[in-house]
DNA sequence: TACGTATAGTTATAAGACATAATGATCAAA
DNA sequence: TTTGATCATTATGTCTTATAACTATACGTA
């Protein structure tokens, strides 16, 4: 028993080692930071992650459906709903009824939709200059290359599977 | 009024191409992909991704107190109670009161948390290696060297803020 | 036409991940 | 010894996400 140590101290430092070789904990920790930042960023606008998603969508993607849109957010519908109904109580957007389809509403981003999208992306493209500011050009480029690459491989291993 | 058209039609495919200008916008796709993955990889251990964590820094890091792995962990110390408690109730870990000061629990894994480490932590890298089999070495490689500078830099910027 | 099935949106509900405030026990320093 | 800080905990609330069940509508087929 010459390993056993009866009392072990408390280590100084906590080590991540282990953690450190997955890339899913890197993701982790860096989209934490990020989200942190952009819901401070969000909130002079009255939006958070997911309401700032749904109108970017919907004022790039005119019409399109709530069951599309939950399918382009990888949300369930029931969980788009309440989404919707705050985009649209604050006038951001509109439900349209479909004459070809009546179960479907069309959404549309009304005029102050539209100018708050422009504001809230400024915004976010400043926030995210500023925190990527103290990497170099080339680890923001292979960043951006890299997780395009593992994004769309990602989404196709998705589909494969359901 | 030449650009008016009153009624859209719903967009066949949905055009995200505003949003993947952001790295959180990546980054959180990923990652969602990701975890659902090893969601299911940890089920048959009975380990949650934040149990697993906990488990994973507790062996590795002997004699912790639950102050310094919620620090690790990036959660509010009353949050941490929870994971504590679900781990060691299924014995994997112990809670062992410090002689030299008697508010904190010294954090220990139990040979059955270390075995289960060992297992999970092989678990874990199979699910990786898997998901990320379709990519070629450089890009895989890049990725984890770009996202190790990023996780860095953020690190910092963090502290820097708090 | 009528019936069975599928889809769009909604409601109700539950679980999980996170934060904050307050408490009791202990420590450490004035 | 008293005051203030720290550790773990309890209670509580919010946000995100998932599932089941419901209504209204659409569609294919007998």
């Amino acid at each position: 028993m010459s390993n056993t140590k009866l009392v072990s101290v408390a280590p100084s430092q906590v080590s991540d080692e282990t953690l450190r070789n997955f890339v899913g904990y890197h993701l982790k920790r860096s989209f934490n930071v990020i989200q942190a930042d952009l819901t401070q960023t969000l909130k002079p606008f009255g939006l958070r992650m997911l309401t700032f998603t749904a109108l970017v969508l919907i004022v790039d993607n005119p019409g399109l459906s709530q069951s599309q849109l939950a399918d382009a957010m990888d949300i369930e519908r029931p969980n788009l709903v309440i989404i919707i109904d705050e985009l649209e109580q604050r006038e951001l957007i509109e439900r349209n009824r479909v004459q070809t389809d009546k179960r479907i509403y069309a959404l549309r981003a009304t005029l102050a939709g539209k100018r708050l999208y422009k504001k809230a992306v400024a915004a976010d493209m400043e926030h995210e200059a500023r925190l990527l500011a103290g990497l170099d050009k080339e680890t923001r480029k292979s960043l951006m290359t890299t997780l395009e690459a593992l994004g769309r491989h990602l989404q196709k291993c998705n589909r494969g599977i359901s």
